[in-house]
DNA sequence: GCTTAACCTGGACGC
DNA sequence: GCGTCCAGGTTAAGC
């Protein structure tokens, strides 16, 4: 591995960011952290190199793309940084003091918005798993049939094209730690490939509800998986996915009546309805404060 | 409209 | 060392 002192970081000012905390929440499976303390990731054929900059500090960071550098809209874009973070907070914290704690632990936490295709299938692996190993899984199909990308740091692996999905190997993916998921991931993209050119692109520009449906209509994409696709790239956020924990905390926070009760459909529309009537058009990056929390514990 | 079982697999846990 | 359970779900069948 070359010295990462081999290129220069741009620095990016007076932008409410926590890094780790954006970068480890569970949105996105395929960001390192290098032993210098620089956050290594891609966005479809470009790598990315963050750092927050001073140690910890919110407000600046600093960043370089490759192969072609000073791609800052690439950088500005998957970071959403045109949300004004702060403002929302005030808003949140007005209808809901609980959740102070969360947006002062994770000040700067932000939702990506990331390359839809590497988000939907990242997404396939999440089903009955851990994000340990969601995130393995993930790394081995993008080092498997990804296009590698030279930077400072060694090479790094686009997320594979689709045709390169729709011919792989199940035996092979089922032992990239795939599982039963494997045709599932080879089936999805074939159905993709079907589609007109650009169609998980195009459900940016639907409304949340319509594009959750066209999700839910592919075999193998339930609620919670469309969610999670509408909240982390296709900009809906209001999308609140639904899983284990986050009904957990629902029921301690807002709704101890729903303890106990199966996640079938009628509750979790019941459970994404309580965080849509308090927190709003921004309900999906709300919940992302006490989702982190939820995960992390007291630490 | 709800419950249940099946689907891979590795790590945590109890014994 | 071994057995059991569980983990960011989805689907289909049975009731």
């Amino acid at each position: 591995m070359k010295s990462p002192s081999s290129f220069e970081m741009n620095v990016a000012h007076d932008v409410c960011i926590d890094l780790r905390a954006t970068l480890t929440s569970g949105q996105a499976f395929r960001w390192r952290e290098s032993a210098e303390g620089i956050w290594l990731g891609t966005v479809e054929r470009t790598a990315i190199a963050l750092r927050q900059s001073p140690q910890g500090a919110p407000r600046r960071f600093e960043w370089q793309t490759f192969p072609t550098p000073n791609q800052w809209r690439v950088v500005a874009d998957y970071l959403r940084l045109e949300v004004p973070l702060e403002d929302l907070y005030a808003d949140w914290e007005s209808v809901e003091p609980s959740l102070a704690e969360a947006t002062r632990r994770f000040r700067g936490l932000r939702i990506l918005r990331q390359p839809p295709q590497e988000c939907f299938f990242a997404f396939q692996c999440a089903t009955c798993n851990t994000v340990v190993k969601i995130e393995r899984s993930v790394k081995k199909l993008a080092e498997r049939y990804g296009e590698p990308i030279e930077t400072p740091f060694g090479i790094l692996h686009a997320f594979p094209a689709l045709d390169a999905l729709a011919n792989a190997d199940e035996a092979v993916l089922r032992g990239d730690l795939w599982g039963y998921r494997a045709p599932r991931v080879i089936n999805l993209a074939r159905h993709l490939l079907a589609k007109p050119p650009l169609w998980l692109e195009s459900l940016r520009e639907a409304p949340y509800l319509e594009a959750k449906a066209e999700l839910v209509a592919l075999h193998g994409i339930g609620a919670k998986i469309a969610d999670c696709i509408c909240a982390f790239c296709l900009d809906k956020d209001s999308a609140t996915p639904v899983d284990t924990h986050i009904r957990q905390i629902t029921c301690r926070l807002f709704r101890p009546d729903l303890e106990g009760k199966s996640l079938t459909p009628r509750v979790y529309d019941e459970i994404a309805r309580e965080w849509h009537s308090r927190f709003g058009e921004y309900a999906g990056w709300a919940q992302q404060y006490l989702f982190l929390a939820e995960m992390q514990g007291g630490r």
